[in-house]
DNA sequence: CCCCCTCTTTGCGCCACCGCAAAGACAACG
DNA sequence: CGTTGTCTTTGCGGTGGCGCAAAGAGGGGG
């Protein structure tokens, strides 16, 4: 996670989901159309609601999706580490960036603008069905926690919440899976639709009971299996 | 919406936005390759957790998309009519149906395999693309409806929900616009994460309010724009 | 025409969650 | 090493929404 070796723009690519199962030469193709760009933590990749000109995928480093509402209040959507791709959906559909992008440590990304995406994709078919496939599943799993967010109760979001971050940025240490972002009690709001008190007494209830370890901005989780317990709101043992 | 003449496959097709901008002859050799069903008011085109083998266009008839949570609870996805299209994400992705799709009256539709559709996007990129503007446009709303429903309470919800609903499916009559659905309590509520109860309380205000006009599995909407100012959470005017 | 089934309404008690406020903890910076 | 700002905790009161229960209201089938 923090071993930078000099990137390979070729190698990432070769991983990024979206290039898979083209060729050497597609690739090729792709990365004399792309520009480079460095973004530093804290900056923005893009600001929600400009018009959608630039596709990135990220090569290094670590950022965030957020969207805001009308009223000001954010909703942090997803976070995105190297390889994964930023604007994907929107680029091709002429639309506004429906959120912002913001950079949680110095990042590397490869950009395309809007026409060399449609190009490369009329092209390569392949390479816009694998996109469809990405936002086929990217489509999925927004489902799913709409279904989340609709039928469950705060706490099961919280702890799911935690689990698929200790899935997408955990990193095992002697205490246990650290998440290895700088995470506040109002970020795990933003994501699971509730408010910084709540997740801040949710989680004095965990370590408590020794489900995890808190710091500031920062979250070990000592019992995956006991989150699970709450995420999949299994029968608690009857200890009778 | 009621008149149904003898339905024109081609016809429909121009107007479906899968296939917008392609010419006669793509949809010509679309459709050679689409079979014909019809399914019965009740039956269900496809079972959520069934693998996806079809993608459909409905011609015509009305269909809702269904989620099942692990418990048995439902969410109400989408409803559907002429022209739209049903499970086009899913087919090129080689998942399982993520949902359940419900034939609300006789439906009839044209249906194409998944080999069948990839192969015509191979063909005709332009097809790919479509398919990519409108998962991304249905990706945006579903984002837009997971912030209201992370960020924004029941009454604005169950209000922008008719609204919607007003808009897919509203007839203008002498008393007001009609949504065209069998609509129950149970249906909102599933459409916007809360109960039956709720709704029905917040349907009961409105009426005395004067906004709407409700009956079994029917809403009529009389005032739109007070609905509209509930739906925005506009400043309430100050009658002192 | 009546019966039965489903949908709807509404009272009621309950609790999860909200959100202010104030105090404590921690990190950064000069 | 203190100051300052941000993040966190926790008490407290308020309330929105849940969900049972029981009584209406239609509608469709026999």
């Amino acid at each position: 996670m923090s071993d930078t070796p000099p990137t390979d723009p070729l190698a990432i690519l070769a991983e990024a989901p979206l290039f898979n199962g083209l060729d050497e030469q597609a690739r090729q193709s792709a990365l004399q159309v792309a520009y480079r760009r460095f973004i530093r933590s804290g900056e923005y990749f893009f600001f929600q609601d400009d018009p959608a000109t630039t596709f990135y995928v990220l090569l290094e480093g670590r950022a965030r999706l957020i969207q805001l509402t009308p009223e000001g209040q954010q909703v942090v959507v997803r976070y995105v580490g190297p390889g994964d791709g930023i604007g994907i959906i929107v680029v091709l559909s002429e639309m506004d960036y429906p959120l912002s992008a913001e950079a949680l440590t110095d990042c590397e990304a490869l950009a395309w603008d809007a026409a060399g995406v449609t190009n490369l994709m009329q092209g390569y078919p392949s390479l816009a069905l694998n996109g469809m496939r990405l936002v086929a599943r990217r489509f999925r799993s927004l489902q799913h926690r709409y279904r989340e967010l609709a039928t469950e109760k705060v706490e099961r979001r919280v702890a799911r919440a935690l689990l698929r971050l200790a899935r997408q940025a955990g990193r095992r240490t002697e205490r246990g899976v650290l998440i290895d972002l700088p995470l506040s009690r109002q970020d795990l709001g933003e994501m699971t639709g509730t408010t910084l008190y709540t997740v801040s007494r949710l989680l004095s209830r965990w370590e408590q009971a020794g489900l995890v370890e808190t710091g500031r901005e920062q979250v070990i989780i000592r019992n995956p299996h006991g989150l699970v317990v709450i995420a999949e709101d299994l029968p608690l043992e009857d200890h009778s």
